[in-house]
DNA sequence: CGGTACGCCTGAAGGC
DNA sequence: TGCCTTCAGGCGTACC
């Protein structure tokens, strides 16, 4: 699931395609795709909102959201669990010829950007200007990577709850999602359902560090492919075989050998190492 | 405030 | 082989 490591390593694959670039056609399929406050009921949009006119500026991301800049329009993007943002040439496609919701086009490229999104937990957020945009995300969490180590673990302090839902919760600490919470708790050897509170400063100060670092390598290797992630050229992560504990449940622990237990946590399927992350208390066992 | 459940959606995977 | 069920999950929303 593209979460902070994937929707940066896909912005910056997109980077030397796209900045500089004018849209000169957009070609909407699904307009159930386009979200937020700009849109109307019917999802009518004037082309210019979909960058169409105006050269491409910046891509910034914040958490899980990608913004691409153009003078005079903004469009954030969320690729929820499958969407896919590929630059691709029409006549070699890389993708399936199926949920093809958006397609740009370029002056002077042949090559054209597609947004595409099987599951459309993902969706198109057109804003009116880069002010627009800085309050949308002033409103989020902190960027897990952007912030100060501190200030995330200021964040984190600022709240009660299980660690896990808070390193979940986007208002937190935005750019988290299941497959780095977990991995950054097996690597901090704390339990998913400890309470925030009884971690003291320099346990969740280990926790930050961990989860930057974790997230640095995933970026390194083009971030996780699970199922659909894909990059700008469309090719597939490589982190998700250093996986430590996501997707491995039952599995032995890399660091003790014993088999890694999983239950729900925060609503999610949630694997951890039972020895080697402690039940913060004696009773509010998970199951195994 | 925090926790929980649900709906959205498709395709992979498992059971029979 | 093929049909049916279950599951995965980000996030907004409703509700306790």
């Amino acid at each position: 699931m593209p979460e902070l490591p994937e929707v940066e390593h896909l912005r910056r694959s997109l980077l030397p395609g796209v900045i500089g670039s004018t849209v000169v056609a957009v070609e909407v399929a699904r307009r159930d795709v386009l979200r937020g406050p700009y849109v109307d009921a019917r999802a009518t949009v004037r082309p210019s909102a979909l960058l169409h006119g105006c050269p491409i500026t910046a891509l910034e991301r914040h958490g899980k959201e990608l913004a691409i800049v153009a003078e005079k329009a903004v469009l954030c993007i969320h690729l929820g669990m499958s969407g896919q943002l590929v630059l691709e040439d029409p006549s070699r496609p890389i993708l399936p010829p199926t949920h093809r919701h958006v397609t740009w086009s370029f002056r002077d490229r042949l090559d054209r950007l597609v947004f595409r999104d099987p599951r459309r937990f993902g969706g198109l957020t057109p804003l009116p200007s880069r002010e627009q945009l800085a309050g949308r995300w002033a409103d989020r969490g902190v960027d897990a990577l952007l912030a100060r180590p501190a200030e995330l673990v200021a964040a984190l302090r600022a709240r009660s709850g299980g660690i896990k839902s808070l390193l979940l919760n986007q208002s937190v600490i935005a750019g988290v999602g299941n497959i780095y919470a977990d991995e950054s708790l097996f690597s901090a050897r704390i339990h998913p359902l400890t309470p925030t509170r009884a971690l003291p400063p320099d346990r969740l100060a280990n926790l930050v560090r961990a989860l930057r670092t974790i997230l640095r390598r995933a970026i390194g290797l083009g971030g996780s492919s699970v199922r659909d992630y894909r990059d700008a050229c469309g090719a597939t992560g490589g982190f998700q075989a250093t996986h430590t504990v996501y997707g491995r449940g039952g599995a032995p622990c890399r660091a003790c050998r014993s088999p890694l237990a999983t239950g729900t946590v925060a609503g999610r399927t949630t694997v951890w190492c039972a020895a080697c992350q402690p039940i913060p208390r004696a009773d509010s066992a998970a199951d195994s």
